[in-house]
DNA sequence: TTGATAAATTGTGCATGTACAATTATAATG
DNA sequence: CATTATAATTGTACATGCACAATTTATCAA
């Protein structure tokens, strides 16, 4: 693990064990320089990355001061890894409805830019939430990049596996959403009515090199989903 | 301006002019430092920013690769800003309903942090893109912190009479999110059915110094809205 | 007490330099 | 020709140092 992460992780551990709340300062960037024993680059690599976690804020001239949402119950959406890591307070379990390998459908290959012919891992499952329906999920990992997988492995979290085991480096992914009348068929899956809302959210995954693996397709549950998500001024 | 975001603005127009695709590479990153004669420490920060952006990422030992995000006709989520910045290709317009300057109501108090009997201006107001109805927005500023606003900058874009005339510096913001089934009053806002799917979306925006400023609640219209959001992973 | 002014505090911008890790290109080997 | 080992390329981590901007605190004048 890399110095500035560490140093992150460990400013995560101060803020819990002093039980900080919203608002509340933390020492001064010598002083934590000093604490953590590292230099100030390092330091501020840390801040940044907490920052942009949304678990702290900087204002120049005044101080470093700890962030935290009031609401509970909300899913952080954006996090690129799946819900394993910020779910951790939530009982998160699968049912895996279809597990194949299969040429790629012409429609998946334009958003995974797979070429022609080539075989995917399609996985449609639903996922539960402290025991109710939160998504269905299909999606379509490229065996050239994820050469195997079995049900073991997809009941638990795949991008775990992933990282882990195959040594992948997730990069970044692109989301497309939007929000429409639930069909027969998915609303089905989620126990609910036809023409029932439902949040869709089609992601493109990228390993670190650029290469996409991943597209998947989630339909979420309107009765059991709401979000959260921490932003940061890009600063035009 | 800072520097690093003016060379970064500066490597935006030189991937148009070059027009440059996805997965193009660009000069290397000593390359890039004589070209824009700026420090290995500033070229870093610049290309940090478009990376968070979404323009460009970068692979050790390869290199800076292009971005780029096929699909159109969808809105960038989370710019922080409001549309105005990340909508140029589309026509923005806005009709208000309501606009007053009332007591805090105790709901808002709670999420924009006001003390109690505080004064905010709400703002009720629909919002059109390329002429048809986007969404539905209620919000309210603290006049403690904004002091004065009038119809004709409703009208416009907020935020940017927030910054340039005010000076305000908008920092980050805490958004939740959910679906459900659009209430009688709302759909008739929106030109909808009751029932019919909506995305919510509350918002709570600070400013840099972390004191909170403004709550609005959005319900988009959910036949002319899609979004797109590119994430970078967060390295836990 | 109030309000302006100066000074101290504190985070950010920017430059330079060394070391290193991941990737890619090249050379050697069978 | 394929494989392996080696070297060159290229971005990232980390340290130090100087200058500066925004904020807060202290000081002084009225």
């Amino acid at each position: 693990m890399l110095k500035y992460q560490q140093t992150a992780t460990e400013i995560e551990a101060y803020i819990e064990q002093h039980t900080l709340q919203q608002g509340d300062k933390l020492p001064v960037l010598e002083q934590l320089i000093r604490q953590f024993a590292v230099s100030k680059t390092t330091m501020t690599k840390s801040l940044e990355l907490l920052e942009r976690k949304g678990i702290i804020f900087q204002v120049r001239g005044s101080g470093i001061f700890v962030r935290k949402t009031n609401r509970k119950g909300y899913i952080k959406l954006f996090s690129t890894q799946g819900f394993k890591q910020n779910l951790v307070d939530h009982d998160i379990a699968s049912n895996v409805l279809t597990f194949e390998l299969i040429p790629c459908p012409d429609e998946i290959a334009q958003n995974v830019g797979s070429s022609p012919g080539e075989m995917v891992y399609y996985i449609k499952r639903i996922r539960y939430i402290d025991g109710n329906i939160l998504c269905l999920e299909e999606s379509y990992y490229r065996q050239a990049i994820v050469p195997y997988l079995n049900r073991e492995i997809i009941e638990q979290s795949i991008f775990e596996y992933l990282e882990t085991a195959l040594g992948l480096n997730i990069g970044f992914s692109d989301m497309y959403m939007h929000v429409g009348k639930l069909t027969a068929s998915i609303a089905g899956h989620l126990k609910l009515e036809a023409g029932d809302p439902g949040l869709t959210i089609e992601t493109v995954f990228h390993l670190t090199n650029g290469r996409p693996f991943d597209y998947s397709v989630i339909t979420y549950h309107y009765e059991h989903s709401q979000f959260v998500v921490q932003a940061n001024g890009l600063y035009l």
